[in-house]
Order: structure tokens, then C-alpha cells, then sequence
DNA sequence: ACCTGAACACCGTTCAAGT
DNA sequence: ACCTGAACACCGTTCAAGT
């Protein structure tokens, strides 16, 4: 037997960063309660401070660790069977990929890119950005050998392709488009910036 | 004389919104206190309730000042003498304006999104979301009657535009493109866009 | 090392009372 | 009509004390 159960059962830091997460995916940052937190994981509300300095620290980590859920999702779509074809496939899995997950996650997400914007963002975070963002960059440079994607700077092509799957990710979130079209509109949309705006 | 100045000066709903949007444009909606909002106008604490009855009241009534100014915003890009010239020049012209509106008011711009996003968010604040988003709309129609835009359905031509402008705004916003090369960087997205990932 | 529990300064909201 | 000021329940943070 172990200690008896007066204090956590072990990982304390850990499960407060995944009651965290789904606090904030359920209800937002702003109904995020350290004092809650540690009620509902039967601890005393000064024991968090243990593991996270003060408030930002938690929700930093938090962040820290949606990056890294949304880093396998874009890996596991981009390592898709389906997305051994076309540059056009490959784009709207992992396009998909992001929605679903922006969609999902939508109050995860905002706090996510609000993390990274913080100047005082620790290094951590910075990085973790950058891996996430690893695996678009590599179906595009490799679409760019191919022939099927324009040559040039990649990280034009990949801002391009990042803006226009996060905006519109931001954009059903926010409401402005019919949650039934969503899947039609997303097809349209990636098939739009593939080949353009203006007439062939 | 008016009335002496025990009371507030006349419009405490107006400086309350005028304010706090300040406030979230400097520091974000989490440093947002109604106390100190009051305490800054030299009323008391329970004053703001008499015009808004409650703290979400307020903030959406905040966003909705927010999208009137952004509809002001993309409705002068849209008139720009510049603005006459191609499809291609009145496109970057809106981007720009897009992009310096949420890069100047970056909080504000994620509170505006977060309050459209919101179930019970007024109707008055849903109707203002789709005339700020009008302006471009007219100018897509108008390209497509030129011949300089795809046909098709309008709907899926603007979605493809607007999140292109919200994504690539997100992106300089949450620090992931170089502040300097942000410009020539959205430039290059426009054209992108316009004419398609694919080899012509 | 890790957690407790009291203390402090703050917050949003409510409401009887004032003018 | 509009604002005040006390009251209430809550919050984040700090810190001596316990094991």
C-alpha cells in the first residue's frame, strides 16, 4: 500500500492541466477557476500554486498541450492513406484535420493563439508552435516538387494555406457559416485557393 | 447650469463602452473589471448596472462598437480611388485594412468573434456581423460581372476571402510571421490566392 | 517534497436608500 | 431616472504551519 490518500493521488500537475482543458473547451477561459479546479480534484486551493506559479502559468501548459494534440491530429491526416494523392487530397485532409479540430476545441484554440501571443510566452511554446506546423510545410514542399504547387518561397505557399484554414475555421466558430454547408463550403474553399480566384 | 456634478456627465453608457474597449485593446478582455471601469469614470461600483446588466451586456455591446468600426474600416478600403483598379488591387487594398483593424485592435477583434460565437448573442450584434461583411461581398459581385472573378456561387468565393484575410491576420497577431515582412507577406497571400497554388 | 488553511485584497451582482 | 454604498459570495495569491 501506498501513502494513505490525504494528498493526490499522484500527478496532481497532470490532471490539472486535462480538467483545465475541458473546463476551458466546455465553458471557455473565462469560467476557468483555479479555486474550482481544485475542489473538483479534491485538493486544497493553494495546492495548485505547487505546480504553476500563478493562473497564466496553468493555462500556458494548457496551451502547451493543445498544440501537441493538434500536432498528431495534422500528423495522422497528412499520414493518411488517401492523402497519398494529389496535392488537392493531401490539402483537404489535413484542412479537415485543423476544422475538426478548431471546431472541437473552439475556446482550446482561441487560448492557444492567445498563449503564443503573450510576449512573456515561455520558450516552450514557441516551439511547440513551430512542430505543429511541421507537418503542412512538408506536404507542401514535396507538392512543389512534384509540379503540382507553384514554386517560390514555401513559407508564402504555407502562410497562404495556414491563413485560409485557420480563418475559416474561425469563421464557422464564430457562427458566420451554416454548420450543415460546413463540409461542402471547406471543399469549396480549398479547391478556391487551389486554383484561384481569378478565370484559367 | 446644469444639474451639479455629483452625478456622471451626461452619457455613463457611452464612456462605459468607449472605455472598456480601450481597456480590452490594451490589456485584453481578462484585465476588464467593472469596478475599476467605474472607478476611472469617478462613479460608484453599482453604476454600470443601471445601463447594462451585466458584465457580458457590456462586452457585447463592445463588440458591436467594434464591428460598426470595422465596417467604417473595409467600407473606406472599399471606396479607395486605388480601389477602382483591378480585382487583384481591391483585394489587398480591404486585406489591408482587415489585417491593420486586427492588428490594432487584436483583443478587441477576439472578443468580437467571441461574442457573435455566443448562443444568446442579440440579434442587433448578428445583423451588424453581416452588414460589416457586405462591402466586400458587393465587390466580389462586381469582379464576377468583369469577368476578373470566377463564377459560381458568391457565398464560397467570399468565405475563401475571408478567412484568408481573418487566418492571415490571426497569424501575425499570435507572432507567427515577422511583424517586418507582414506586408510584402500579404501581398504574396493575396496574389496566392488569386492565382491558385497551381501551376498555370 | 507536497499539501493545508487562514489571511488579504480584489471581484461581479444585488438592493434598499437617497436625490 | 439615475446613482450611492453596504452586503454577499466568490476569486487569485501569499505564507506560516503541518506531514
Amino acid at each position: 500500500m501506498a501513502a494513505p490518500d490525504r494528498y493526490h493521488h499522484g500527478d496532481l500537475r497532470a490532471a490539472l492541466i486535462a480538467r483545465a482543458a475541458e473546463v476551458v473547451v466546455a465553458d471557455g477561459v473565462g469560467a476557468l477557476s483555479l479555486r474550482e479546479l481544485a475542489r473538483d480534484l479534491g485538493v486544497s486551493h493553494g495546492a495548485p500554486s505547487r505546480h504553476f506559479p500563478d493562473k497564466q502559468a496553468l493555462l500556458d501548459a494548457v496551451a502547451l498541450d493543445g498544440f501537441h494534440r493538434l500536432r498528431l491530429d495534422l500528423v495522422t491526416a497528412a499520414a493518411r492513406p488517401a492523402a497519398s494523392g494529389s496535392f488537392r487530397d493531401q490539402f483537404a485532409d489535413i484542412a479537415v484535420a485543423y476544422v475538426d479540430f478548431a471546431v472541437r476545441n473552439a475556446s482550446l484554440l482561441a487560448l492557444m493563439f492567445a498563449a503564443k501571443h503573450r510576449e512573456e510566452a515561455p520558450e516552450e511554446l514557441r516551439a511547440a508552435v513551430d512542430r505543429t506546423f511541421a507537418a503542412p510545410l512538408l506536404v507542401i514542399e514535396q507538392a512543389q516538387r512534384r509540379g503540382e504547387v507553384v514554386h517560390g518561397e514555401v513559407e508564402d505557399i504555407a502562410t497562404a494555406i495556414m491563413a485560409t484554414m485557420h480563418g475559416f475555421a474561425a469563421l464557422i466558430v464564430a457562427g458566420l457559416l451554416h454548420p450543415d454547408a460546413s463540409g461542402a463550403m471547406l471543399t469549396a474553399t480549398v479547391n478556391r485557393l487551389v486554383d484561384g480566384l481569378r478565370p484559367r
